[in-house]
DNA sequence: ATTTTGGTTCTCAAAAGTTGGAACTAACAG
DNA sequence: CTGTTAGTTCCAACTTTTGAGAACCAAAAT
């Protein structure tokens, strides 16, 4: 019932499980991205996550909602078999990297407004610093698009 | 003695904290970083920022200490004053996003990792989405350069 | 109808993280 | 020398996060 996982892939999962809570997650959510990443079947039910990862049903149903909430792991289901298989969705990271960018957008609108209330202010070095880096970060933003061209052309041409 | 702030300084302090603590600084460190966004003045005292955030001197103190580890926040001194007057980084921004670009690029070399793990596994279509994440990331990287260069030229058209 | 399966939800205890307060230190001032 | 300033460090209290355990529930199986 449990899956076979040799040292290496468990190793994988914690350097993964460590980078996911870098980017946010609790651990058990980090651990399940990990686990999801390099187990050799790609689609695992409940319980093969929590016997993997040796933690608790409560532990593994929040983290599993949470990352399905956060659209990064979805389930499939098969006719005649009531578990589900959960998987990591992987086929959106384009998704993912724009809604990290959304962030840093809504981050520099922030700083538009400390530009607004610091314009009385004899501070103009300092103020043209926060216009270059909001005017960057909506600039990324805005050329995404064309940033993914440009690595897809990249890549045809090797 | 105290900086004279007023609402909508104090509102963006607080808007800027939330964002700070999203992007993983403790509380005082996010608001610190925010007054020292707002503040009328660039160069603030130790005593300045205590009293404006209302911390004590061991908040303060480790927050600084942190924020000035991580290259954020730096001090100037003016002879025949024994303060330091702290104020935060901004001149460095592209390192700033440097970076953060880095601790991706490593993160997709877990990946490449976890790639040559499930060589074996016969999930191509999984590994192909691998694949494509880690080689945008290190494109976005390597491009990063070239990127500044067009938003540079993008802004002097304007 | 009762049991089993596949989870969910609630409660609580342990662990981490955060902050305040007081004691401390180094440098300078008088 | 003694006092003051500008911080630092240590410790204890408080808060938050996290995850286990048990009770619970709905659907399916027997």
């Amino acid at each position: 019932m449990n899956i076979q996982l040799d040292d290496r892939r468990k190793a994988l999962i914690e350097k993964l499980g460590i980078a996911n809570e870098e980017k946010g997650f609790q651990p058990v959510a980090g651990r399940i991205l990990g686990l999801l990443y390099v187990s050799p079947r790609p689609e695992l039910t409940f319980d093969e996550i929590r016997e993997s990862l040796n933690i608790s049903k409560s532990a593994t149903s929040t983290a599993l909602n949470l990352l399905m909430h956060m659209g990064r792991v979805d389930y499939t289901t098969f006719s005649g078999d009531r578990k589900r298989y959960f998987r990591i969705k992987l086929g959106n990271w384009r998704e993912v990297i724009q809604e990290e960018m959304e962030h840093m957008v809504k981050i520099s609108y922030v700083l538009q407004e400390v530009l607004e209330v610091r314009k009385a202010d004899n501070t103009a070095n300092f103020n043209c610093n926060i216009e270059e880096f909001t005017s960057f970060l909506q600039f990324l933003y805005k050329d995404f698009p064309s940033l993914l061209q440009r690595w897809e052309k990249s890549r045809g041409k090797e």
